[in-house]
DNA sequence: TACCTCAATGTAAGCCTTTACATTTGCAAA
DNA sequence: TTTGCAAATGTAAAGGCTTACATTGAGGTA
């Protein structure tokens, strides 16, 4: 009596095809090591059984399972979802498959994800910004788990990331609305413990202020929760302050559209009472009204080379290096010059 | 000379705390089969070591992974996002990790992601919609990888889903319309080829007027692609027809804000000279100008409940259940009682 | 023909854990 | 003290694949 497999092995697809299981193996992983003869013998004896190779002893045997993990803040932040959807579309083009974690922002989180994803075989990860603790990257070194950085770019920094320059991206757009006459200027933040990309915008509307002759310490610095409302909310406390800004820059998009959406609720018309500025550039920054002046941040492109960098990594040990894309202005109908009348 | 391991094994560990590998295992598995003594000895060497237990060892040995497989349209469609977020979260509650793949609503994607994620070791699925091949079903039955369908609900179905019901839901809104007057109605639809739910909003619209006795054929019904400029040009075209529609019903909120968008470029005032609906609440709907009238789908809790059953289901067997939520319409600003003067 | 090379294939040793079954230990009951 | 039983622990056999190394055989060269 034998005992009935569940599903075949290798090991039936190498007798059916009168091989040896190193054959099989061979014509499913080198096909070009293998004769053609021989090669058609064996994905005939396949197609006959049925064979789908077993997962974990592939990935035991290969020390290997072609899988990447991505630890994001959360999907619910379309800009993640964006970037994450490029990152695993290039992935499958090179035969992976991503393993996603979420952290809600949270430090303490996003160090359990680590080890989690981690602990289930992935071969690589894809993270968020470049800070957190230094014992989180002494774990992934001594386990042997590459990691790239996203989201961000910093020349300081030596791990390698994909990213784009917050800071300087921020200042460009301070930069710009100063140039418009703009001299008392407001930043509605997200909060920027333990995230690199908000610090950065902050310092970029200094750094343009500084540029400009004025005094950094005179820029109104708010900081709040992610969301519509906490932007909305922030916005009305920063227009009671004196002096009153002429322009609001927000953090990100969704904080911006909140701000729209209290000004157009208070009476205040934007731009011409006050000009508010956001960053990210998601869909939502057209669709508000008026159309939201932002920075177009390169979501699918950050994903896209992120996952390239990886796959080549993991397949071809190629090193992993820091690549900086462009963030560029998008003007639209939010940023005006200072009328003199406000 | 020994070969210099990369990471410790659980032998390591039992060599360490002086006992055998199987109490380790026990250790890590079954704490409380093991006396308090050894625990204390075995969790100091682990500790010590560092270890951390080989996935595709444990995979083959335990003959599961501990991983469910997600498979939706894309990530892009914030709708998907929010459930897919909820779904993950849930997930880990339950110590299980997710794996993501998505098929830009292609059915042959679908269908190789599937027997991607089933090779990945997926131990059970999440799939968006009843709709797709019966062969894929029965790969699904042979692999014995239970399947959980989520974003659709209908009795007619076998097979088990959590989600709600599109035709009734969309019934319940274009009722209201009719209630309020209207007569003449267009539908810009989604591609309703392999999409229940698109289908479905379509069948609720003409269910609708059979109900108030319309003629169902008299719906001007208009099927484009996802995106707010396909729903603007469908929008623009809809409102060329004679008899002019008095409301215009959108497939899903992203086309009612396209369609909203051109009405305002094209001078034409909603909802005074024409209503406009969406479906699926998202942020946007809020943030629209003016708010939308739409129907709000529990995303959250479709992904939440999905993914409490699909754990109790490879955990403890629980079979897996159908289970219909409601969706309820959101009145906001783009609907409104018929005007004679229109 | 004898010899060499290289491509194709085979052999078998891991890879690391879980778990059925066997053995030992500790303790209570007699 | 002896016996019996349950709890704790150990032994060793899978589990299915990859791959270093060994073997075979075909074709070319001297």
């Amino acid at each position: 009596m034998t005992t009935r497999r569940l599903s075949p092995t290798l090991h039936d697809v190498a007798a059916l095809a009168g091989v040896s299981t190193a054959t099989v193996s061979r014509c499913l992983n080198f096909p070009d090591q293998v004769a053609a003869r021989t090669r058609d013998k064996v994905t005939a004896a396949i197609a006959q059984l049925g064979y789908a190779p077993n997962f974990g002893a592939k990935a035991m045997a290969a020390r290997r399972t072609n899988t990447i993990g991505a630890i994001i803040p959360t999907m619910e932040n379309a800009i993640f979802a964006r970037g994450l959807q490029a990152f695993q579309e290039e992935l499958r083009n090179h035969g992976f498959t991503m393993l996603v974690a979420s952290t809600s922002y949270r430090a303490d989180i996003e160090e359990e994800q680590i080890r989690a994803l981690v602990a289930r075989g992935a071969d690589a990860l894809l993270l968020i910004g470049h800070e957190r603790s230094p014992a989180i990257y002494d774990f992934l070194d001594a386990q042997g788990v590459p990691a790239l950085v996203t989201w961000a770019y910093d020349r300081a920094e030596v791990r390698p990331s994909v990213g784009f320059d917050n800071i300087a991206a921020m200042q460009q757009l301070a930069g710009k609305a100063i140039g418009m006459g703009h001299k008392c200027l407001a930043l509605i933040s997200a909060e920027t413990a333990h995230n690199d990309r908000a610090h950065g915008r902050h310092m970029g509307v200094r750094a343009a202020m500084t540029d400009a002759g004025l005094c950094p310490d005179d820029l109104m610095f708010h900081e709040t929760t992610y969301g519509i409302e906490s932007g909305a909310a922030a916005f009305e406390k920063v227009m009671q302050l004196t002096p009153r800004p002429t322009v609001v820059f927000c953090g990100n998009d969704v904080l911006a559209v909140g701000a729209l959406r209290r000004a157009r609720q208070l009476g205040i018309d934007v731009p011409n009472d006050v000009s508010i500025t956001g960053f990210d550039d998601m869909e939502l920054a057209q669709t508000a009204y008026p159309p939201l002046t932002t920075v177009h941040v390169p979501h699918r492109e950050m994903g896209r080379r992120a996952a390239l960098a990886l796959a080549q990594m993991v397949k071809d040990g190629v090193p992993l290096a820091t690549v900086e894309l462009p963030a560029r202005l998008v003007m639209r109908d939010t940023l005006a010059e200072l009328s003199h009348a406000g």
